[in-house]
DNA sequence: TTGCAATCTCTACATTTGTAGAGATACCGT
DNA sequence: ACGGTATCTCTACAAATGTAGAGATTGCAA
């Protein structure tokens, strides 16, 4: 049920954030969205573009002349795989001290800590009402 | 003053971690180490710790015929990396959103929850003593 | 219908990463 | 002094990644 969702390189994330707000687009589209962070030529653009449809990042429709490319997974999707590859492998798969270095990594104003708390609280409510259900099956 | 802790390969992790815990210690040592989780050969954990130092992710020692290595960054160093990496490339350096899609990716028990609480009160007091020194110098 | 501009295709090369074999060398115990 | 064992060195190659040029094609505008 989960998609497997690797880890991208910088690259391919630079292009599937153009792809996210273009799509569906073709090529030089992308290459112009990132011609002023990325000085690349067409061709670059293009390649990998084209590698990363082979390897199921984005999806690919001829129409005319025109290849159209759309991104094959979600920024949700990409993003919980950036994530889950640092907890595999930086901390062995323990969420408390890879939370703790990621509010540790940057200086949170008293706000933003409000809303981390709120947020777990949150969650906290979700984990309740699912595991007792508003109604339970007489 | 930030040392650029670059994020690791999945290799990489493998072998810094093992060095963690031997080290200062030789290649067969790894190598060993290893074994289990990765059948590596000889010559593949030295061309790999061998490019690690390189990197500077690893320092090296000659002692005699022996080289000794020995991590060049501290595990924190290390998992703080793996962090910004994802941090700025799947979420554009946006905290929170992180933090979310982190603990939303497993569940997690109440007592789990308690603790990411009071370690965000635990920072917001840090905060504050920053802030505020304890003594003004007259 | 012709030509220019946009787009594509193909090929190519450097670098990094993953993986390892074969042979050289040094160390230590006897 | 010698030989076996541990360790090292060197070289090699495939795949993935980063980067791009040159030339072919197409489609629209005049």
């Amino acid at each position: 049920m989960s998609s497997p969702s690797p880890a991208l390189t910088e690259a391919e994330w630079a292009i599937i954030k153009a792809v996210w707000t273009h799509q569906p687009c073709a090529a030089p589209t992308i290459q112009e969205a990132l011609v002023e962070s990325h000085a690349w030529a067409y061709s670059t653009v293009r390649t990998l573009m084209d590698r990363m449809a082979a390897k199921g990042l984005l999806t690919t429709e001829k129409v005319r002349h025109l290849t159209l490319y759309r991104a094959a997974i979600t920024r949700q999707q990409a993003q919980l795989g950036e994530v889950r590859y640092a907890l595999r492998h930086a901390f062995d798969g323990a969420l408390k001290p890879m939370v703790e270095t990621l509010i540790s990594s940057e200086k949170l104003s008293a706000g933003e800590l409000d809303e981390l708390e709120s947020m777990i609280k949150n969650r906290r409510q979700l984990g309740d009402t699912e595991r007792r259900p508003r109604k339970a099956k007489p």
